[in-house]
Order: C-alpha cells, then structure tokens, then sequence
DNA sequence: GCTTGACCCTGACGCTACGTCAGGGTTGAG
DNA sequence: CTCAACCCTGACGTAGCGTCAGGGTCAAGC
C-alpha cells in the first residue's frame, strides 16, 4: 500500500508518468473512496516489468499489448535486456571502427570529406536501425534484420560510386593486361585499398558493400544514371589479379 | 543546386525535416522567385555537421548556436562522435556485466527478483545519464560527471539496505569474536558476496557503493529510517577480518 | 492557350511520453 | 476549525518531425 509519490520515488518514476500510465491503461492502481490513487506490492513487479521494456524502446502501447497477452518471466526480461545491450555494443564498435577510419582518412590529407563523413553517418544510422521488436522477439526475426542491414542508402551508393569511376575507368583501360603483372597488381591494390577506406577493414560492411554492388540492378534508376558500370570483364580483372597475388 | 526533394534523399534526412530545420533558421536555403527551396552543396556541409550533432542528442536549438558561434571543424566533430561512442560502449559493457549478474543470481533461487531488476534499472539508468553536453565538451566536465555518476537512486539505496540488514545484525552481534576466527571469516566473505552480487563484480560500482555508504548522513530522512545503521565497530570487524583474511 | 500531371509551398493538426502549471478537493496536526 | 501538505483532474507545452489539406508552379502535350 503506497500512494504515488512514495511509490513514483520507491520505483525511479515520477508521478506524472504514473498518471499517464493510469490514463493509458499501462498500469491502473486501486483508488481510495476519496479518488486517491494506492499502489500495491504487484504494481511494483508491474511496472518494473514496463521500465524494462521501454528501456528496449517498446512504445508504451506495445508494452501493454505484451502484458497483458503473455506476462513476461524475469528471466526472459533480464536475456532479452542484455542481447539488446550487446547487440548495441557491436554496433557501437562497429561505429567506432568506422569513425577511427574516417579519422585516419581526413587526417592523411583527405580529399573528400563528404565521404568520411557519409561513411559515419552510415554507421551510426545501422545503430538507429535496430529495432526493438527485433531485438525482444526471437532469433529468426533478428537474423532477417541482419541481413538486410547491409543495405545502403541510395546517397551513399551515389557517393560511393563516384570515388571509382576513376579507378573503374583506369581497369577498363587496361583489360588487356596479365593480372599478375604490375598495372594489374597496382590497380587490385588500390582497389582494396578503396574498399577498405569505405568499409574501415569491417568484414560486415564489406559484406555489405559486395551485396550492394550485386544488387545494382535495382537500384534506383537516378542513381544508376550516374553511377559507373562495372562490366563483367572488369570485375572478372580484379579477381583474376587478386588471384594471382595469393600465388 | 538541388531541391529540396534531391537534397533529402542525398542526404539522408526527409523534406518534412528540412522545412523543419528551415523554419526554425537550422538550415535556411536560397529560394527562387516563385517561393522553392534551392540547396547549394555547402548545405550539404551544413547538415552533415547537423546531423552528426543529432546523433550525439543534442537539441537543434543547441546544434544552432553551436554551428552559429564556432562552426565545427571535420576532425572535432569525428573525435567528439568518437569520444561518445566509447563512452557509451564502456556503459553497455557495464550493463552487460551487471545483468549477468542479475540473471546468475536469479538463476540461483534469487530469492529477490525486485533487488535484481532494480540493479538492471539502475544500471541502464547510468547509459541514459551520460548526456551530451558533456560528452561533446571537454574532459575537466566529464570528470564531473564521472564523479557523480556513482550516486545511487534513493529507491536503489532503500533495497540494498534491506538486503544488508541482517548481515548487519549477525555481525553486531558477532562483535566479541577474533576477526581471524571462523566466524568472522564467514561473515566477511558473505559482506564480499553481497557487494559483489550488487555490484556484478565492477570496481566502478563498487567504489560507486562505497561512497554511497560513507555519505549515509546525506541520505533523505525517510531512507535513514528503514536503512539499517552501520555503526564504526561494525565496520572496522569486516576491515579486520578482511586484512586477517589476506594475512 | 489550355489542360494535365508532377512537384512545390504553407499552415495545421497528430503523435509520444511525459513536464508543468492552474484550480480545486482531502487529510491530518494543532 | 484552520492551515499546511498532499492529492486529484484537466489543459496546455515540448521536441522532432509525420501526415494530410488546400493551393501555387512548371514543363509537356494537345
């Protein structure tokens, strides 16, 4: 038995989220005669439950439907709590890796700020995109959000495509080179050394890089417009030269 | 020269936040005579900075004053999202860490599932904490931070004293006995346990309890009243038991 | 010259999760 | 009985846009 403000301070919320609680139906307390509102012991297991969750990002509505359907087990709370928080935290060293790249890039005399920066943003908008109910709800539905998180913003495919024109250009020009020779080797490196500048040696987006690059076919027909085609021989060049420099 | 539509899409950000950002003199575009919002590639810049400021949580009054007083040069804003971003990762480590925690002692007949989850919240409350502010700003207002950010939630202390009550007693009434002896080594071990269960093994928030503790003359009137009192004796038998146990 | 469709603009209201009064009833101590 | 200390219920404010509604603009086709 507590009113709302001992309760509001025994459970860290204020007093106003309780009455938007009660308004809502997320958690209605008994009333005394005179209309005061009196907060039991199963109303803290409650509202923990509901804290817990809205640190997940769930909407309060959501929070309700789940509930009052099928009453969460601590045990669940507590694994889904910390899947969400190591599932941020890889993003975040994802995001950091990014940055320390675009760091390095920039302070190396870099050209193209645009670029580092979209580099960032990206990485840090992959963070944003993990979303809740993904995160709460089982394992499948978070592996299908992983694989499609390797989708990049049709901005930045712009942008990307623009740095290789050039080198793309400069492959085209020299197709008929041995790829284990040295215009070959060169043009493999920096083609690597240009992924890597993108991706900042991240094994997940350069994944997502090549997924990208094998999707070109539905990418929006402005962007394509622009972007430069890389031709089957070319991409078969670079393999061949990459190739030939395991051997 | 784009419009507002180009613009959104090359820049990841809708039209309804442009007009957004320009009715609120963010991001104020040239117009033609007929009224349309034309961007120009130093916008680009703009709201590149702006974006990257949002992402850290900062308000777009703030973000406004900031760009307008001292514009942000490309490497501080890279350091500053940096600096962020592992912050924010070290507070998720300590999350992890304090929900397994949680989850063993749950695990193992937690007989009290408030105090566990409370742990959780107040742990998760410390990554809500870290504001912006003085994660963009230098380090002298960090440490600020950093030293407060032991402090626990009156409803936290509440619990954790009811959890130390009877460890209390037993040790008051244990008083007599030789800090080497048995007995005293026992309750010694269980003080650890218990600070290590509340603390899932962390210095940081060890030490956050320890000085929690010490200012126990600062604690609301209420909390004090419930909260069992720690007399001098009592600690100075864990200390000697302690010191007798690394003998 | 006029229509058509594709864009663009400006309000204006909606949304989330509450914060913050204002105005008025309730309760317990003196 | 009074008075301070609480409690209640609207009602409006906040941030950062989303989402129409109503209306102007522009280039193309007839």
């Amino acid at each position: 038995m507590y009113n709302a403000r001992q309760f509001s301070r025994m459970c860290g919320v204020t007093v106003r989220a309780l009455h938007h609680y009660d308004r809502i139906g997320l958690l209605r307390p008994r009333r005394t005669s005179a209309g005061y509102r009196v907060y039991e012991d199963r109303d803290v297991e409650r509202l923990e439950q509901i804290v817990a969750l809205k640190s997940l990002g769930a909407p309060l509505a959501k929070i309700r439907e789940m509930l009052d359907t099928h009453p969460l087990g601590l045990a669940d709370a507590l694994r889904a709590q910390r899947r969400v928080l190591e599932e941020r935290r890889r993003a975040l060293g994802r995001a950091i890796r990014a940055i320390l790249a675009a760091e390095r890039y920039v302070k190396s005399g870099g050209a193209n700020r645009s670029a580092a920066l979209k580099k960032v943003m990206e990485t840090i908008q992959m963070e944003k995109q993990t979303e809740w109910t993904n995160q709460y709800y089982g394992d499948e539905a978070r592996e299908k959000i992983e694989a499609g998180k390797g989708r990049w913003s049709p901005e930045l495919q712009e942008r990307v495509s623009r740095q290789w024109t050039d080198l793309i250009a400069e492959v085209q020009a020299s197709l008929g080179e041995d790829p284990a020779g040295p215009k070959a080797q060169m043009l493999a490196s920096r083609w690597m050394g240009l992924v890597n500048e993108f991706t900042g040696g991240d094994a997940d987006i350069q994944a997502g890089l090549g997924r990208m690059w094998a999707d070109r076919a539905n990418w929006p027909a402005d962007v394509n417009a622009k972007a430069p085609a890389i031709r089957p021989e070319v991409w078969r060049f670079i393999q061949d030269a990459m190739a030939a420099a395991k051997r």
